[in-house]
DNA sequence: ATTACATGTAACTAAAATGATTACATGTAA
DNA sequence: TTACATGTAATCATTTTAGTTACATGTAAT
């Protein structure tokens, strides 16, 4: 099965607070770009402002970055978002017989093998900011 | 949320196999060492055989391995029960809207950040072969 | 103050995946 | 033909997701 879009979305919000910085960026804004329900939305704003990411202010119009553009790297916004928790990225069956060699001891055999392949992955995600990301949008764009 | 246990179970499938290559490894007996459903344990093998990781043959008892432990990756075993498509591991929301300028690229711009995060994961399975899993049980036991 | 409009948040829904369970068809060998 | 194994389909409860609706709360302009 596959992570929840809302990492996806996550990055689309910040992407376009960003490019839209000189203009208001509500939530009705950011659910037509992202073609989804304005609830959508205010639900992911909640997560990313409790983690410091943006800036929103009820009865105030419009989010804003938190933190400059290349401070923010995908690990954050995937951790903001909660999609994946710590150890927990392949799931492992419960229970298994303890009177068998295997039963008893596979768990402990695996858990840091998966441990190992959830970092690897997430050291990608560290190693990549929003401003990669907007700049890759501008480039693709012709804008620079 | 996270990969389904099936690539643990099957990990744990092959191990037992292995470790009780003297004697008849059933669904029976595989079921009760994961403490799953008979009916479970004999969908997972024959994803197991049509990868070509075990031998089982319609009504004689007994898995046995088609393969040798060390040329066994638990990448292997992770494509063969399915548990991710390629470029799969995360989802990126559908149809973000053409008239604007995050909406337009985001998709392009994040899938191949995605398809990395996801190859570097797949590279540490791809690292570890069932004989390390099946050392590693023999070591916690005592049994080197 | 009241109006307009934004965010915050809870409740409800449909769809999809998981894992368990039951049942039965199929295949093998004694 | 009997006993028992694998192969496989149908069904079910649970969980997660993402969308939707509704409304409370907060701000600022009139």
């Amino acid at each position: 099965m596959s992570i929840s879009s809302r990492f996806a979305v996550g990055i689309h919000i910040l992407a376009l607070i960003e490019l839209n910085k000189e203009g208001v960026t509500s939530s009705e804004f950011l659910a037509s770009s992202v073609n989804t329900n304005p609830a959508v939305i205010r639900k992911l704003m909640g997560m990313l402002k409790k983690s410091g990411l943006i800036e929103v202010h009820p009865g105030i119009a419009g989010a804003k970055l938190a933190k400059e553009l290349s401070d923010i790297t995908l690990f954050d916004v995937y951790k903001a978002v909660n999609v994946v928790q710590e150890k927990e990225l392949f799931s492992i069956h419960e229970s298994p017989h303890p009177d068998c060699l295997v039963g008893r001891n596979i768990q402990n055999t695996i858990e840091p093998l998966f441990a190992a392949a959830q970092l690897a992955m997430e050291k990608v995600l560290r190693n990549v900011t929003l401003e990669d990301v907007v700049k890759d949008i501008a480039t693709k764009e012709n804008i620079c």
